[in-house]
DNA sequence: CAATATAGTTCGACAGTCTGACTACTTACA
DNA sequence: TGTAAGTAGTCAGACTGTCGAACTATATTG
């Protein structure tokens, strides 16, 4: 969504934000496919990235995502069934199961910090490094109040 | 994508930005919603809030909502069933085709943009007037390097 | 005018998504 | 402590979103 430009003098602040977000995802994503990757999806990798040091439950990936209990089911399956991932019984609680990530997933991840990191150097270059830091400071602000799951307060 | 916070000190920028984006485009939806319209899905509204006033080419519509033709195709006739676009020739080119708003789009216009300048408001509320200059500032000069299909540059 | 390019569609396949219904286990409390 | 209510996860079915390949119709170009 994020209407697009009816009045060209003030670019809503979303659209700006979409389009930046959109073109971080899309790089990202291209530099697995130059890594070699190619079984794994954006909405797989959505979820994958959200699974903890020590195994994350299948509800906490759905609600962090954003997405039904039904629907991380099957990015789950389809990460487990490309190597991924793994279920482990959760030793706490008989119902439920542990989504660690496998050690393939651990050769993966480096692609995209590395990724990330020279994104973020390319805009700080761009921006100059006061604006990146006053950018970086709006974001964390904002993120106050538009991220229902922030960890630590 | 973008990474969890195995590093919790500094998270990355387009996370954060990913985080404010989601959010939006929710309250848009749910805005939607709430006024009754829950016959358009996101991806339908992404390519709707692409179509100018006197209408656009399909494949212009694909470019910029960064979709092939045939999903563009599939999107728009979903749209056009629900009334909210028709497609005309294309008086300039036979082979070509205008998809255009109707009324029924025009009139859920005004709930997105309301919704838009809602968030808006909230934002610069939460940050302040002057950081939410320099956030705009930010995202605009960033929007350089980001955005492959930016209009009038 | 023939060769090539472009706008759009149709077809077929599969991923992503949801609602609803179900099983298995846990928690609360009478 | 035993039962009722709640929670974790899965399965089934339906639909949307998405793409690649192949096609039709019109434009452009030499």
């Amino acid at each position: 969504m994020t209407s697009g430009r009816s009045n060209p003098t003030e670019p809503f602040v979303g659209l700006l934000m979409f389009i930046a977000a959109r073109d971080v995802e899309n790089r990202v994503v291209a530099a697995m496919r130059r890594a070699g990757i190619d079984d794994i999806t954006l909405a797989q990798a959505r979820v994958a990235a959200r699974i903890g040091e020590h195994g994350t439950r299948l509800t906490d990936l759905a609600e962090q995502a954003q997405v039904t209990k039904q629907t991380a089911t099957a990015l789950v399956d389809r990460l487990e069934a490309a190597g991924y991932v793994e279920r482990v019984p959760d030793p706490r609680d008989g119902r439920a199961r542990l989504v660690r990530l496998t050690d393939k997933a651990g050769a993966l991840m480096p692609v995209a910090r590395d990724e990330e990191q020279r994104i973020e150097t390319e805009w700080e270059a761009h921006l100059g490094a006061r604006r990146m830091r006053q950018l970086r400071e709006a974001l964390t602000l904002l993120r106050e109040i538009t991220d229902p799951y922030r960890d630590e307060p």
